[in-house]
DNA sequence: CTCAGTGCAAACTATTTGCAGATTT
DNA sequence: AAATCTGCAAATAGTTTGCACTGAG
């Protein structure tokens, strides 16, 4: 169900996009920089540069394939899209991300732009947050 | 009450800090990008360096007195920190800052925070919106 | 007089782009 | 073969830093 996707948004099935997305899909975890992507790609010995990894993120992007979040951190951080909106809790520590999804909080969102006359369009929450005593 | 602040920061009161902080005090609007900053101090042609500018805005979020966003726009937008925490609305069309602050919000956030088994220690929401129909 | 602060240019980080050659269809 | 795509190096945008000089206390 790959490559169908790429097809879909024009984009032509190539070995970069191919393992960009086969990396996304299939990792353990769902986040990532562009700069990990790139060194992931490294150690399979693909040849693939940092450009291409930017310029296919961003393609993905477009497409709707990826989403992109711009943490306090500097860089953007890509995740795939697989429909269902989530917001995001950091761990201020270790860097952990959390994914989470309120009903309450984005209701009430509506509201808010409501009432200053906006219609929402898109929203980025982000908690930054400390882990509550672990003792293991 | 501008040299006090500085004062209690430990920064000594130059021409540079006092001339960015009546601007962050005097201006009309509320957010500024260093670059913006920097054009308003270019026309009073006070010969502050934009290299400075940036310092001395690190300084004061350092010491309280500016709080630090990151917009979409790739741009750091600083702010004066009046103390009443908020949350802001940008406009997508004329890239507008609303600001607001909702309880209900902030305290479902601390909730949504302690289930995951954090402690919420900040937080980021910007709501992205278009103006519902005006015809002035 | 001393040490923090400043301007300028150079350095840096994240990201984008031009171009010639390589790939997909 | 035609058009898209890629790698590399160079360009760009925003921000930070080194250093010799300036200015506040």
């Amino acid at each position: 169900m790959d490559q169908k996707d790429l097809k879909k948004a024009g984009l032509k099935i190539t070995q970069p996009r191919v393992k960009i997305l086969e990396l996304l899909e299939n990792s353990s975890k769902r986040h990532f920089t562009a700069e990990s992507i790139y060194q992931l790609l490294l150690k399979d010995e693909s040849g693939i540069g940092l450009a291409t990894v930017y310029r296919v993120l961003t393609q993905f992007e477009t497409a709707g394939l990826v989403i992109r979040h711009h943490f306090e951190s500097g860089q953007s951080v890509f995740e795939l899209n697989q429909g269902g909106h989530h917001d995001h809790i950091v761990d201020i520590k270790t860097g952990k991300i959390v994914e989470f999804h309120d009903e309450i909080i984005e209701q009430r969102q509506r509201e808010i732009a409501r009432e200053h006359g906006y219609k929402l369009v898109d929203h980025s929450l982000i908690l930054y947050g400390e882990v509550i005593d672990t003792d293991d």
